[in-house]
DNA sequence: GCGCATCATGAACAGTGTTCATTCAATAAG
DNA sequence: CTTATTGAATGAACACTGTTCATGATGCGC
């Protein structure tokens, strides 16, 4: 539902010049249609594919079942389409990927830069990024594999240039801490999904003793530290680890 | 076919249990062909398949081909067996790339803590898992993905925390910022292969004025600030910015 | 109405990880 | 010295993957 109406919004805003009231039309149409055609076949002839459709049934289908189950063959199944099909308008699977990561970056927020809480704003960027990272599973594979700098992903990265030039930090400083960041995000994003099936199965509080007395039960010889601190170790609710990394990063740099 | 196998097993049984001597000629004339191909062919016919060999294999085809060359098929080829032979000592692929980096992970040398200079033991550390990386291409993916905690990473992470516990750090900003560490060196590495082909067309000064040019190039309306500062956003020789960020990531801990 | 250019198709190709019944070699038991 | 057993290796499958390409169908401009 959800690449339907975006889908449709790109649609209209595409062909607003000829006439929107014909797309609608066609619109109308297709869905009286596939009232009938749908419980018996779907119908074979649909709307033209583009690459917004494509990157947006992709996007779907990695929200759903995750970016290894990301397959060209079931993204043209989404659509009704051969396989064949989507290479017509995405040369590769890795351009797909870039698409993908594209716009992602692209509903990213950046905020208007503000010297007294410049470490809130570019805590608040990253955060972001975290979150659909998070939220389409596995899709940091992807933001580490591809093009260096996209336009999109330059567009936050200007963003984040900006909070901290305003912020008052060296111009060096700040584009390589930006860099480090962005390369941290993707990898703990990829590490925050091994964690994820666990939780489904009991109380976090449990599962953290549990690790606890996991961590305690090394020999102590070799690993002394490790048991001494599995408190510490095992320490952080939700993403504190992640606040923790990036305030690091972001350090002392005015 | 089940019965006409079953047919032809009992058929050879038969047969070996007739004549007897044919079947040890046969022996004697694959020992004779042995002493001829021993010397040429070294390894592995007759030694035995293990984990430890697999393994090995496993990493030799990443360090010529890279990881993604790196498959089931390819590294059973490299030991002149079947593929199927391997899932008798390894699991899964998965397993494979636990073992790979667990073995990895041994090779790092830990020095004895010394808290006059616990930072370069640390970024020394850091430096030797980012040169495996990099040594074995892309192997960092299997890093990102495998098991939390092998014993193997769990001994680099003890040997770590030993270090920044004898420098003075608290114990939790001490396990999360090797956590962190840990996660941006994977994703470096991982970054980091994009500008391997680049630096063998040319040398590195005239890429990176390629490179600042193109910046300058961006519409500056949009991208102000990284126009602007363009020499240092591509700033950074060898490996700068990883000594940058590992030395932000662990920065003030004490 | 027709020609054209574009696009989707479905089959194919060369791979992938993994499984399985079958075969073999070496060993333990009589 | 046979014989039975066992453990590992085989090779052929299976269900996939990304990608290509000749074929065929479609809708648009004239």
């Amino acid at each position: 539902m959800n690449t339907v109406h975006s889908w449709c919004y790109r649609r209209a805003m595409a062909k607003r010049r000829t006439s929107r009231d014909n797309s609608s039309l066609e619109q109308w149409a297709a869905q009286i249609a596939a009232l009938d055609a749908a419980p018996s076949a779907p119908p074979s002839r649909r709307e033209p594919l583009t690459a917004g459709r494509i990157v947006d049934a992709a996007l779907q289908l990695v929200e759903v079942d995750g970016y290894e189950a990301l397959t060209m063959r079931r993204v043209a199944a989404a659509l009704q389409a051969s396989p064949g099909a989507l290479y017509a308008h995405v040369r590769d699977k890795a351009a797909l990927d870039d698409l993908m990561i594209g716009e992602l970056c692209s509903r990213i927020t950046l905020p208007v830069p503000d010297p007294a809480q410049w470490r809130a704003q570019v805590l608040d960027v990253c955060r972001q990024m975290r979150d659909l990272y998070l939220r389409y599973p596995g899709i940091a594979h992807a933001a580490l594999e591809s093009t260096p700098q996209s336009l999109d992903a330059l567009r936050i990265y200007e963003g984040l240039f900006a909070i901290l030039l305003a912020g008052g930090a060296a111009p060096q400083c700040a584009a390589w801490a930006i860099d480090g960041a962005f390369q941290y995000i993707s990898a703990y994003s990829l590490v925050w999904l091994r964690r994820v099936p666990q939780e489904a199965a009991a109380g976090p509080i449990v599962e953290n003793a549990e690790v606890i007395e996991r961590f305690m039960m090394l020999p102590a010889d070799r690993f002394p530290n490790t048991v001494a601190h599995a408190r510490e170790v095992t320490s952080g609710e939700g993403h504190d680890r992640f606040d923790f990394a990036v305030g690091q990063l972001f350090r002392g740099l005015t």
